[in-house]
DNA sequence: ACCCAGGTGGCTT
DNA sequence: AAGCCACATGGG
């Protein structure tokens, strides 16, 4: 059963859905119809979503509307938070102008956790093909949504469970013994609940969580926005824009936290995109 | 064959 | 504190 929920907004020119599932905050949004329409999973239901001119429709196979509104952060005023950013730093102009569709998904904890677990020293399609092979062999099985059979992301409890042998055709490397004990953390202790410092320091002691995937943890599974993870397009991105050297991202993150604040990760989303889609070249 | 990818842990200065 | 290096996998 699909269910349709068209919802009509008069100003909604700071959204754009290919930005939003394209730059690289989330891994499972990859099914472009061909029309502009995507179809994801957001906990235990599918979504087909389009989106064009100021009508977002959704046809999904469950959950409440508000849920996925919710989810792609529709209701937000990204005008005001790009006005606010550009006065802090005009350099950040062109990376907005690019990029000003671009919302910060509200993700799953667990689901960020593992995805930028997975995601380290890997390349963005790879590590798409990582978390989908892991949601079709240990995810629950929503069912057939499209022509397709769609699953969740696997509970923490079932990776918990698993060897390094269950994973091994996922072929996570070396990440496989970080994602596994990861889990049964998570499922053993928990998470400290609204103290971000706590949950920054609970996190950090995870094995193959460092300061990088700790702070896309913070901005994508946390809402922590004033996270700023530094990987090797924000370095570059950092070195061309601002001078820094590439390895000093202690700088970067001071950089960062004085003049972008509490919106640092808005900047760095729309600084990474900006960087990557252009290969790195930004005449 | 080499270099790279949304890096990190561990070991050596 | 800072500088190496190995780590598993696949694509260019």
């Amino acid at each position: 059963m699909i269910y349709t929920s068209k919802l009509e907004l008069d100003d909604l020119k700071d959204f754009d859905l290919k930005q939003t599932v394209e730059c690289g905050q989330c891994f499972r949004w990859n099914d472009e119809m061909g029309d502009g329409s995507y179809i994801g999973v957001c906990g235990k239901y599918a979504a087909r979503v389009k989106y064009h001119y100021e009508i977002i429709e959704f046809e999904i196979s469950g959950g409440s509307l508000g849920r996925w509104v919710d989810y792609f952060d529709i209701v937000a005023d990204y005008g005001e938070i790009k006005r606010k950013l550009i006065e802090r730093d005009p350099k950040l102009q062109d990376a907005i102008e690019f990029g000003k569709g671009i919302r910060i998904m509200h993700q799953d904890m667990w689901e960020v956790i593992a995805s930028f677990i997975i995601s380290q020293n890997n390349n963005i399609p790879r590590i798409k093909g990582c978390i989908e092979a892991l949601c079709e062999k240990f995810g629950e099985e929503i069912g057939d949504f499209y022509g397709k059979v769609r699953y969740m992301f696997p509970e923490a409890s079932v990776i918990a469970n698993c060897t390094e042998e269950d994973l091994a055709d996922i072929k996570l490397g070396y990440r496989t013994e970080y994602l596994i004990e990861a889990a049964k953390r998570y499922v053993s202790e928990g998470l400290p609940a609204g103290d971000m410092d706590a949950l920054r320091e609970t996190l950090s002691q995870y094995k193959g969580i460092g300061p990088k995937v700790l702070n896309c943890i913070m901005l994508f599974g946390a809402r922590d926005l004033s996270a700023f993870p530094v990987d090797v397009w924000v370095k570059r991105v950092m070195h061309d824009m601002y001078g820094f050297d590439e390895n000093d991202t202690a700088g970067m993150q001071k950089y960062a936290a004085e003049h972008f604040g509490e919106l640092s990760g808005y900047a760095q989303q729309y600084l990474f995109y900006y960087y990557r889609e252009h290969g790195g070249e930004v005449e």
